[in-house]
DNA sequence: AATGAATGAGAATTCATTCAT
DNA sequence: TATGAATGAATTCTCATTCAT
C-alpha cells in the first residue's frame, strides 16, 4: 500500500551508521523544517557522502518521512509503557501527562517533527501518517474509555470516540507546550511565565478538568439523585 | 518594541490594493506554506511589480507577517462577536464552536497561516506573535471564566488561566481539524469518516465535556452533599 | 500545436542579446552535443546570468530547440535561394551540390546541431521537428520533379516522391560528409583523403549519378527506341 | 595504432560472460545514447558488479566503443553474406535493400548503435571507426562496380569510388529511416504514412533510380548510338 | 576474480533580492 | 511611484570512478 522509504542500501547498511543517519535527520528537519534542512548539510554531519545518501533514499522527502518514522516509533514507544498498564483513567491520564512532561527535553526533537507534517497537505501521505500515527493512540485511548465507561468511571451518555479525540487533544497540545517555541508562548500567555517550570500544578489542573469532564456534570448527578 | 513589518510606501499605497496584496499573499501562504511560496509570483498574481513589493516589504518575511496579522485580525473579528456577548459559559462555548464549524470554509486560508506560525521558531517573533495572537483569546476566556466561577457556574477550584489554556487547546484544535488537511485526517481516524458532516454530533459531545470538565466531578459533587 | 519554446521575456529581449544567446547556444550545442553541453556555460559566454538564462528558457532543453529553429532557419534560407530559382532540375541539382560545398564551413554549426536532432527518441519532438524540418526539402523537390516529370526531364514510371527522397538522401548525406567528422572520415575512406579538396569531382560525378538516375536506364531506352 | 578498448581480464572472462555483458551495453547504449546509459545500470543489468566492470573496461566510453565493435561486426555478419555472392549489380542491390528491409526489427540496436558514433567528434577515435566500419563496405562497394564496370554493366566514364560513396549513402539512410526514429518520420514525410509497410514500392524504385543511376543518361545513349 | 559501498565533482534549476530606468 | 530585467548563491540530485575487502 505504502512503498518503502529507504532503498535496501540503507537496510544493508550498518545499524551504527542507520542510527547516525537519521537521528542527524532528526536534528536538521526538527530544528530547521523540512523545506530549510540541507541534505547535503545532514549528509556532511552524518559523515557521509551526498553520493552515498541517495544511495540510502530516493529524495530528500523519503528521507524525511523515514526519520518522521524513527521519530514516530520513538514517541510511541514512550507513551506505549504508560498505555499498556491496567490502570483506572485517570491513574492512566496522570502517568501520560508526567511522561510527557518529563520526556519534554529528550523528546523534543520527536515532538518537532511531528508538529512539522501537521502542515503537510500532499493528499496521499496525509492519510497515510495520520492512520499510521494517530491510530496507535487512538485504539489505546477508546480501549479504555470504553472500558472505563462499562466500569462506570466515566458518564455513560458519552461518545468514546469524541471524547478520546478530545483527551488526545488535550494531550497533543499539552506536548507541543513543552516542546514548539510558540506553542511554549502560548502556553505562557495563557498561564504565566512560570507554568514550564511547575510541572505539579499542570498535574493537578489537567487531572481536574479530565476527571470532571469525563464524568458527571453536577445537574447530571442532581438528576441521578432523583 | 516590534518594529513594523511594512515601509511607509505601503501605508501609503492605495487601500484597495493593499487588501489586493495581502489577501493574495494569504492565498500563496495558506495554499504552500511560507518556504514554498513564492514572492515575485505573488507580486504577479496581486498585479503589482516585484520592485513594488519590494518598495512596500524588506523582505518575503515581512510580507508573510503581514499577512498573518491580517489573517489573525479576521480570526479574531469572527470570534470576537461572539466573545463580546453576555452569555453564560456553555452558551458561549456552544456559539464558538458552531462559529468555528461555519466559519472553518471562508476561514480556512486563515487558519492555515495560523498553523503555520507554530512551527516558527524564531525567538523574537515567536515571542511577539504568540503575545499578539493568544492574548485576545487569553483576555476573554479567563475573563468570562472568572465571572462564571463568581458566579458558582464552574467549578470554584479550579486554576482558571489552566482551564482557560484547555478550552482554547480543544477550540484550537477543533479549528483545525475542519482546516488543515493533516488535522482533520487525525480528526475522521478518531471520529469516523462522517464525523466532518456531523456538526451537531460534535457540538452535543463537546458541550457535554467542557460541561462536566467545567463542573464538578462525582466525587466532588459528593463531598459537597456531605 | 506546438507549445513556444520560448518564454514572453526572451521575444521581450534585445534582438541582438537573442541573437547573442542563441549563437552562443548553437556554438556549444554543435560542440558538443546536448548533453555535454552545460547551460551555465552557455549563460556565462552569452554574457547574461544563468538566472536570466531560466527566464528566457523554461528548460535546458526549450533553449536547444530554439537553437535548432534558428539553425533550420537558416540552413533554409540557404537552399531556399536555390530552391526557388525556376532552372532544370540538373542545373538545381548542381547549385544545390555547390551551395553546399560552399556554405560547409560557415554552415557547420547548424548541420551539426542538425545531426544532432538525428538521435532523438522524444516520440512528439520527433514527429513535430521531421515534420517542421523535412517537409521544406519535401515540398521543393517533389515539386520541381512533378515538373520535371510533365517536361519529360525524367523517366516518367517514377515515384515523386521516394525519387525525391533518394534524392535529399544523397544531398543530406553529402552536406554531413562535408561536415560531420565521422561522416568527414566516412568520406575519405570512400573517396581519398583529397576528396574534401575536390569539389568539381564531386559536382561531377554526383550530377552523373543523379542524371541519369533520373532519366531512363539504357535497357529503358533500348525498350523506347523499338 | 589502437589501443585495445578492454582489459585483459575481459578477454580472459567466460564468453557467456562476455556476451552478455556486450549486448547489455548494447541493449542501454542503442535505446538511451552514450551520455544517457547508466555503466552502474548496466553492470547490474548484465549481472556483475561494477567493479568487475572496471576490472573489464578503463571507462565507460571503452566498453561504449566494444559494443560498437560488435555492433558493427553484426552489421557486417549481415550484409557479409549478401556481398559474398557472385551477383550482378543489381541483383546484389535488391538483395541488400532486401537485407535491410528483413532484418531492420532484429538489428535496429545495432544500426542506433551506428547512427550513435556519427556524432563522435574525438579526433583519433573517429578516424579510427570510420576506418574500420566503412572499409567493409567499400571494399565490397568498389569491388564489385569496378568488376560491374569492367563486364559494361555501369557506365564507363563513372568514378567507381564515388559512386560507391553515392551507393552507400542511399543503403545507409535507407537503415536509418528503417530503424531510427528522426529518420522514420522523415521518411514518411518524404514517402508517405504507409512507406514502412511496403517494402516491395521500396525495392522497386531505389532499384529503378540504381539501374539508371549506374547505366547511362539517355544522351549518353544517344551518343553512343551515333 | 569479484563485490558493492563510497566518493564528490558537476549539472539543472529556483528564487529572494537589487537596481537602472 | 512603478517597472521588470537581472543577478547568482544555493539546492537537489546524478553518475563515472575508486577501493577496501
Amino acid at each position: 500500500m505504502e512503498r518503502k522509504h529507504c532503498k535496501p542500501a540503507f537496510e544493508r547498511a550498518d545499524p551504527a551508521r542507520r542510527e547516525t543517519v537519521l537521528q542527524t535527520g532528526i536534528d536538521e528537519f526538527s530544528a530547521l523544517g523540512f523545506e530549510n534542512a540541507n541534505i547535503n548539510v545532514i549528509a556532511k554531519k552524518a559523515g557521509i557522502s551526498i553520493g552515498l545518501m541517495y544511495k540510502y533514499f530516493e529524495t530528500k522527502e523519503d528521507l524525511f518521512i523515514l526519520c518522521l518514522e524513527e521519530a514516530i516509533s520513538e514517541l510511541h514507544r514512550v507513551i506505549g509503557e504508560v498505555l499498556e498498564s491496567d490502570d483506572k483513567i485517570l491513574v492512566r491520564a496522570e502517568k501520560l501527562i508526567r511522561t510527557i512532561q518529563e520526556a519534554a527535553e529528550p523528546n523534543s526533537r520527536y515532538v518537532k517533527l511531528y508538529n512539522e507534517i501537521t502542515k503537510m497537505s500532499d493528499e496521499k501521505n496525509v492519510r497515510y501518517y495520520a492512520d499510521r500515527i494517530e491510530s496507535v493512540s487512538y485504539e489505546a485511548y477508546t480501549g479504555f474509555l470504553a472500558r472505563a465507561k462499562a466500569d462506570g468511571d466515566i458518564r455513560p451518555d458519552c461518545d468514546e470516540r469524541l471524547f478520546a479525540f478530545f483527551f488526545d487533544s488535550l494531550l497533543m497540545t499539552l506536548q507541543f507546550s513543552y516542546t514548539c517555541d510558540y506553542y511554549k508562548e502560548r502556553f505562557t500567555v495563557y498561564c504565566g511565565e512560570d507554568i514550564l517550570e511547575d510541572n505539579e500544578k499542570v498535574v493537578r489542573e489537567l487531572l481536574k478538568f479530565l476527571e470532571s469532564a469525563f464524568t458527571f456534570s453536577r445537574e447530571d448527578v442532581k438528576k441521578l439523585e432523583n
